[in-house]
RNA sequence: GGAUGGGUGCCCGAGUCGGCCAAAGGGAGCGGACUGUAAAUCCGCCGCGUUUACGCUUCGAAGGUUCGAAUCCUUCCCCAUCCA
């Protein structure tokens, strides 16, 4: 997690902001940089893949540094990577690489500019709007033999295996096919025509994609100075082409237990509310590891870094008041005031004492009466995996109902007892929710 | 195309002179105790179903041999390494 002491100290705010927080890794050239987002609007990007109709917690670094850039009064390109994303990323390992049709990535597209929103802004007339662009758009359409000509020569193999990424497949003997191979050379190739549509100058992203950025950075600079030798120019000429490009990179963030950001055991820590309610989406911030509070109140909220110091030095009981207030900044970002408000009342009601617990979803489970074991594992409940499971768990007491363990796996649930308001139902330690029966006779009687 | 070594439960990884294997061990996860909705620790669970002793479905796929196969045979698929 970058070291902050170790980077020189900065003029532009936007990177004061950047390195305060935590979010610098690694730069091209710092002094180039520092001074060209002092010097003025410097348009960036940020490459992403659409090969999902939402992001998850794990792209929140990228973009939470998007939009401080943003704010700074620099001008956020969002690349996505429609083409790549056929390809597949090397860094990924072998994963099985997914067929995207184009209407998936078209849909995916648009689904993710709604969440990118909510962070950056597009469309309101100010010269730094964020850019949605997709690579598919001009990659697509390229031409290998062109593509060699007027891109590959500029690469060597010998440098492009010194990339970290490469390097580790082939020592560790591992496969690394041709097609990913030329992952780098599309990415570089991305910056390149960003560059040119749209006079992007910088690049930014996790650590881990630095070699491809650096090419990028190094193919800018080559087909500049080839352009000026036709000019014959000099380059650094007054009239040369815009040779100077830079990248970013931030540290790749893990947790305290060496987890990955924003992925669960039980998958990604979804943005989209759908997927991931902001609920849950306030308990998996307020549930972080005491030694990831710091880190994670500097990037993922914009609290002022006094108040961020605060809160990080408390100790013992009183940290979780800091994690509440992660949890709550985090959730408002995403989702907005109220929704972030009533996740905190209702985590207040459901790990409180009191009997009050208005502010948890009520589940609606049909029926007049259940067995506990069946209401547990019941669709709309989820308490455990299967009943096989949930006979132990019950038996072993982890399930309380207004707050009483009931270890009888057969105790039956009526409609009357639930009343309006529901149960308080706790299935686990962490698992809380209200449950009431509909009163009406469940609707599949029979089955196959 | 040839040679060799492999494909085991969420992951890693034992297990092959056939039974005692639902399959060692570790990790992750889950539940309990403890606590601060933390960490560490301890205990338990960790294929599915059932009134816990049984039943059912698993060891790349499909067949076969056998009273009985993850373990033997056949074919096929996939992966790695070397050769072409």
């Amino acid at each position: 997690m970058g070291d902050p002491d170790s980077l020189p100290p900065f003029e532009s705010s936007a990177l004061k902001v950047l390195a305060e927080r935590g979010f610098i890794e690694q730069g091209s050239d710092f002094a180039a940089i520092d001074a060209a987002l002092s010097a003025g609007m410097v348009t960036f990007y940020t490459g992403y893949d659409p090969t999902a109709d939402s992001l998850h917690a794990g792209s929140l670094l990228t973009i939470m540094a998007m939009r401080h850039l943003q704010k700074a009064g620099h001008r956020p390109i969002v690349l996505m990577g429609g083409a790549t994303a056929m390809v597949g990323d090397p860094s990924g390992r072998s994963e099985t690489r997914k067929i995207l049709t184009t209407e998936t990535i078209r849909h995916n597209v648009s689904a993710l500019r709604k969440q990118f929103s909510r962070f950056v802004h597009f469309d309101t007339g100010a010269d730094n709007d964020a850019l949605l662009v997709d690579n598919a758009d001009w990659l697509l359409g390229v031409r290998y033999i062109e593509f060699l000509r007027d891109i590959g020569r500029h690469f060597t193999v010998n440098r492009m295996i010194a990339a970290k990424t490469y390097r580790d497949r082939l020592e560790g003997e591992l496969p690394l096919s041709f097609l990913e191979f030329n992952y780098q050379l599309l990415q570089a190739y991305d910056f390149l025509h960003l560059m040119r549509e749209h006079d992007c100058r910088m690049q930014v992203g996790g650590s881990d994609q630095w070699g491809n950025m650096i090419a990028g950075v190094e193919l800018i600079r080559r087909v500049a100075a080839d352009h000026n030798k036709a000019q014959g120019q000099d380059p650094g000429e007054a009239d040369a082409a815009p040779a100077h490009a830079y990248c970013l990179t931030y540290p790749l963030l893990t947790t305290a237990d060496g987890g990955k950001m924003g992925k669960t055991a039980k998958g990604a820590v979804w943005l989209d509310p759908e997927r991931y309610s902001p609920y849950d989406y306030y308990q998996y911030w307020i549930n972080c590891h005491d030694r990831d509070v710091e880190t994670l109140l500097r990037v993922f909220t914009e609290l002022p870094m006094d108040q961020v110091r605060e809160l990080a030095s408390r100790e013992g009981k009183a940290l979780n008041e800091s994690k509440a207030m992660l949890a709550y900044e985090a959730t408002r970002l995403l989702h907005g005031e109220d929704e972030a408000a009533r996740a905190r009342t209702a985590t207040a009601q459901a790990f409180g004492k009191g009997e009050d617990w208005s502010a948890l979803p009520l589940i609606e489970v049909p029926g007049e009466s259940i067995k506990l074991l069946d209401l547990v594992v019941h669709e709309a409940v989820k308490g455990f995996k299967s009943k096989r499971d949930a006979r132990e768990r019950i038996k072993s007491g982890a399930v309380k109902i207004d707050g009483e363990s009931v270890t009888d796996v057969n105790e039956v649930i009526t409609a009357e007892r639930c009343g309006e308001d529901g149960l308080r139902l706790q299935t686990g330690r962490k698992r809380r929710l209200r449950v009431k029966l509909s009163g009406e006779a469940p609707p599949e009687p029979e089955q196959a």
